[in-house]
DNA sequence: ACCGCACCCTGAGCGC
DNA sequence: TGCGCTCAGGGTGCGG
């Protein structure tokens, strides 16, 4: 589940290795719902550019071409962005995983899902973006091009400040939770990192949004920006499919509080703790420590 | 404007 | 062994 800090890992890797080299040949899989763009205009739009930047917008990744138009990339749920040469079973099928020993390291080899493949003018290694679910997408912008899903985008959530938050949470009745994952309110924060925000902030998720204190939202700003500046450090969640562009695991997995440890015992108080649905969502949380 | 829900997609894990 | 069901959650878009 790529969120901000997953994405910006990504970025931070994927930069070096993509920044100033000229694109000499694209290769995608056939049209479908991953493409905003269709591939035949991509592959016309991206061959023979270089990218002068990669920056990173809430969960967007927004590369800028020397002539200034821009590519577009989400990670959707399980999209991995990785350099050739990474090695990672989370790189392979569960198949292809059976057939190989415990400690295996295979390399990886393009497959149906690996929708775009960058080779450089200057040789390998090339980069992938695969996506088993196809929940990422891929756009192309010209020149000046705006997009809404760009400008829909609310603070990013390492600078965000609880009075923002707060304005958003005046008179609506959705919880906090939902309000959260709203990235027209904030962006970068996705199911794991605001369940993890909320633990640490010690409020309930199910909270109704406009019940949440302008104190209490001054806590969960700060306590979401720690979580996501120790996820970066620790490479990122690998708990399914992200894995780091070298094909390294990230490891802030170990340090999770309560995302997906329902029924373990809280790591304050002991208290199991407890799974709820909010928004079609899982969310999770100590219903002793979270008011 | 807001809220809840259906939907896009594929693979893993489960029960029968 | 294999089928069919449920679940996972990023985001969008719809109806009430």
């Amino acid at each position: 589940m790529p969120e901000l800090p997953e994405v910006e890992v990504t970025r931070r890797a994927v930069a070096p290795r993509l920044v100033g080299r000229r694109i000499a040949h694209v290769r995608t899989t056939a049209p479908s719902y991953f493409f905003l763009t269709p591939p035949a205009r991509l592959k016309k739009a991206l061959t023979g550019r270089s990218v002068v930047r990669l920056d990173r917008h809430g969960k967007y990744l927004v590369a800028l071409l020397d002539d200034d138009t821009r590519l577009l990339l989400h990670l959707g749920m399980t999209g991995q962005l990785f350099a050739a040469g990474a090695r990672s079973v989370r790189l392979l099928s569960a198949e292809r995983r059976s057939t190989l020993g415990p400690d295996a390291q295979p390399a990886f080899r393009p497959d149906a899902h690996t929708h775009l493949t960058l080779e450089f003018a200057d040789g390998p290694p090339a980069l992938y973006f695969r996506d088993i679910r196809k929940f990422g997408k891929c756009a192309w912008l010209r020149r000046g091009e705006t997009d809404a899903r760009l400008d829909k985008l609310g603070v990013d959530a390492l600078v965000a400040t609880g009075a923002e938050l707060h304005a958003a949470a005046l008179r609506r009745s959705t919880p906090i939770k939902s309000l959260l994952l709203e990235q027209s309110v904030i962006a970068g924060i996705g199911n794991i990192y605001a369940d993890e925000a909320l633990f640490f902030a010690k409020i309930r998720p199910t909270r109704v949004a406009r019940r949440v204190t302008r104190v209490e939202c001054a806590a969960i700003v700060r306590a979401a920006r720690r979580v996501l500046e120790r996820a970066i450090v620790r490479g990122g969640s690998s708990i399914d499919d992200f894995v780091r562009p070298d094909g390294s695991d990230g490891q802030y997995q170990t340090e999770r509080k309560v995302y997906a440890r329902e029924g373990e015992p809280c790591s304050r108080c002991k208290t199991p703790i407890e799974r709820v649905v909010i928004g079609q969502r899982s969310a999770h949380y100590c219903p002793s420590c979270q008011r």
